[in-house]
DNA sequence: CTATGTGCAAATCTTTTGCAGGCTA
DNA sequence: TAGCCTGCAAAAGATTTGCACATAG
């Protein structure tokens, strides 16, 4: 880890008020350690943070990325029904998901525009509007 | 079941091939009997053709709706990384969720519309794109 | 009769939880 | 030191599967 996304890590974990622990630290650096934004799954994370030579469990990998939605430092993002993606991303936008390997990204959301929203039933407003865009690879 | 559900149905499963079993009736009546859309998870689905007083297996249950979905007469829809829930109207359409209770309905598409999509990248199409409108109730 | 369906229970897969021990502030 | 974290293994929940039996065409 890069003094830089050490202190990057340092400093995301600071904003939410965590504990920077040594799991936590190796996970933040994977996640925001050089200012991107990132979809993982818990077990792609677990993965990559076993690449670096950490040892950090897949329960705390669970428990940690829930623990960084809470914090609002990330967004539970449902594409599949079969896995949870996280989203270094907080705010509402687009993703593209490739059904071809499962992987997500965002969609350029400059581009991207509703024009109108079908009236909400009455006693209910909008808590978040979700837009994936399902691609296929052209044969 | 009444006549006119029953004729449904059997016209509903013969459209794509499917025997006219009594456990693949007993759901499609309860699916299309009436000519309106249904949202339902297998739970559900289970829950209600036991309320008719059917007897079909859960593991049936799963079956037959994937059966369906892969006939072209479903189509599943994730809002819901827990659960999957099955739509028997199959064209491309956004939906309301309500997290209250978990409730899955149409929104009304004539007053939907998105102006712009974001430029695909190279070498893919898009396949679908899901809309889902979170609800939450006014306190 | 033969290919399809069905039911049950067991297997799978992802995610959560209980609990004992470890570590940050 | 006190409370928060972590790891492990077990639990939990949704869905799938293997296999023997049943049934539609």
């Amino acid at each position: 880890m890069t003094p830089a996304a050490l202190e990057r890590s340092q400093s995301w974990l600071g904003q939410a008020d965590l504990r920077p622990t040594r799991q936590r630290l190796a996970l933040a650096s994977l996640l925001v350690g050089d200012g991107q934004n990132r979809h993982v799954t818990a077990e792609g994370l677990h993965d990559a943070v076993l690449g670096t030579g950490d040892r950090v469990s897949l329960a705390t990998v669970y428990n940690t990325l829930r623990a960084f939605c809470e914090a609002g430092l990330m967004q539970e993002v449902t594409v599949d029904g079969s896995r949870s993606y996280f989203d270094t991303r907080v705010d509402d936008h687009p993703h593209f998901y490739m059904e071809e390997d499962g992987s997500l990204m965002d969609a350029p959301s400059a581009e991207f525009h509703i024009q109108a929203l079908p009236d909400v039933p009455d006693g209910y407003e909008i808590a978040k509007v979700d837009v994936v865009i399902r691609l296929r690879k052209i044969a």
